[in-house]
DNA sequence: TTTTTTGTTGATTGACGAGTCAATAAACGT
DNA sequence: ACGTTTATTGACTCGTCAATCAACAAAAAA
């Protein structure tokens, strides 16, 4: 039965597998066996793999950022102004996607892990970094020298946002989420072109 | 030796124990054992007085969640002018007691914890709450009708702000911080002096 | 064909942990 | 003095789980 070529396959069961479970779980309380059972192989398997549970744990945070990422830069590739390029990261940061259960739970499970293991660290940061030099990009055009600062509390925002409405009872309405940041977008952007003493209307 | 009237230092102890040790641990994966024993203790005394590992966490948060509220309480004392109120919930949400390891563990693990225990989600929700009202009674005698909508990205860039903060390398520094929250209200306010057509200068 | 590499698992090991219980003891009420 | 309540623990039960290992199977290389 040992078709070759399999470590792919199974590491990417594995990964999806450990994503579903942390999202049944709520919590990184998941058994290898569990991870090892919904993938459809033995806990022998899982280790032979992956060496061990916390390097499960690092290649479904690299998953969950992959997909991030890769939302993101769908958006973006449609956008043509610097203003449609911000809208289109505020978008894609609150789909329907980031807040399915699994996503969730994941999300909040990397932030705790990220205190004490270095690699999970590393990994927010590099996440952080490209939400925040993505938000530069687009700002930049616009606000020019503001545009750190505002990029700093716009991704903040962003996080705040995502955290409080991923933790409200009933179904997350990412549309109302997003508006929340828009709205701050929008303040700081009329701020500037006052202090610019423009009257900009129109 | 039983001295009688030791439910209440038993308790406090424990409480603060287990802060201690989710702190080191960084999560949740802290045993009633190593609980006990900071407290000194033995486990079966822990569980006499708490009936379960469970009931110690919601006992923690809820202390956690009360030093938050007394540093907010303390902090508005003070403040005399609606502006100067809101400067002081700000400043309290990121006072250097807040980012203590112990307290920075202890609320991300608390959101996790919310996914799926009823009991941390009421707890969670009651200082979302005591957070709102405190800034929407700030914020209503400045911009009136729209106290709400500020109120809400107000209270969603302080968590994320702090959960950057706490999560970045090196000391945590709740001066910038604050800063970053404070200009997100200024440009508010600005805006809203704008839309009320009025120069708004002294 | 023999050997090596790759895939795979059942069974086992070794350790740990939550919660229970029986037993001990001091204080309190009467 | 005596029964009751409160405090306290060591020892134990029962379960779980990460990690390892020996062994088997098939494909590829030699």
């Amino acid at each position: 039965m040992p078709k070759l070529g399999m470590e792919p396959i199974r590491k990417t069961a594995l990964v999806k597998a450990t994503i579903v479970e942390i999202g049944r779980a709520g919590s990184l309380d998941v058994t290898v066996g569990q991870i090892a059972k919904r993938a459809g192989m033995s806990t022998a398997l899982a280790h032979h793999y992956f060496g061990g549970k916390e390097q499960i744990f690092l290649a479904a945070m690299r998953h969950i950022l992959s997909l991030y990422g890769a939302e993101i830069r769908g958006a973006l590739a449609t956008a043509t102004t610097p203003r449609a390029r911000l809208e289109a990261i505020v978008l894609a940061s609150f789909s329907p996607a980031n807040f399915r259960r699994e996503v969730v739970s994941a999300w909040l499970n990397f932030y705790v892990l990220a205190q004490t293991v270095p690699g999970a660290r590393r990994l927010l940061s590099v996440y952080q970094r490209r939400l925040h030099a993505n938000l530069l990009h687009a700002l930049r055009p616009i606000v020019g020298g503001r545009a750190e600062e505002i990029a700093l509390s716009l991704g903040a925002l962003i996080d705040g946002v995502y955290l409080r409405e991923a933790l409200s009872a009933g179904p997350s309405d990412g549309r109302a989420s997003a508006k929340v940041v828009q709205d701050f977008l929008a303040a700081e952007l009329l701020r500037f072109d006052m202090t610019q003493q423009k009257g900009a209307d129109l």
